[in-house]
DNA sequence: TCTATAGTTCGATTATATTCGAACTATAGA
DNA sequence: TCTATAGTTCGAATATAATCGAACTATAGA
């Protein structure tokens, strides 16, 4: 498996983000992606929890389109797909993104 | 028990508006009460469902802050909390909305 | 006071999510 | 080729949610 598979926009439903944004965890996991401005790796958010918890985390942000995930070398790369939710769903991140700040 | 008792907004959380609108039969009453502009009863929303069904989603709209609903009667008159969500949570219900539309 | 209506509550069933340890995969670097 | 590192997958336990029939509550109107 070379890289991860994402979803197209056109397959990503709003109940799929919705219901990815409705865990505190991933909540967590978005704020931050957001804040860093930058790809952050799984095990930089540290968020005190097992890597099989962050994993299945990381897998419903990414199903749901919220997040891309590049693999680089035994590190995976997450960076949260602003621009093309906001095209598919204007307004929906980046006000949550405002209420999280 | 003269009126539902509605939560503040300061009492509600994120989470409770995202895990409330994850489920798409919520979501559709969310949308046909913001189409409709004026209060609904359960009743003329007719989703097909059970009233004990209808009746589940609604307490959880209802306490993530979304749906007031008045006695009047027998009737209970459901409106969404548009203006005390958005001060809350600019932009977030609107945005909904907006992708529902 | 009786009846119909609107919706809630209760309880049980079934479905879906969360959690996390253990085993696994893939890559980098020695 | 060996080892360490980063993250995924699997499996099982536990928790939470959805669904809906039946019984209940409250009000309107006859």
């Amino acid at each position: 498996m070379r890289q991860i598979k994402h979803p197209n926009m056109d397959q990503v439903e709003l109940t799929d983000i919705m219901y990815a944004l409705s865990d505190p965890t991933r909540l967590e996991i978005v704020g931050r992606l957001a804040n860093a401005g930058r790809k952050l790796t799984c095990g930089e958010l540290d968020l005190n929890r097992p890597k099989s918890s962050m994993s299945h985390h990381f897998k419903i942000l990414r199903a749901a389109g919220l997040v891309e995930t590049l693999i680089e070398g035994t590190e995976h790369m997450n960076a949260l797909r602003v621009a093309e939710i906001e095209q598919k769903f204007p307004g929906v991140l980046q006000s949550v993104l405002r209420a999280l700040a």
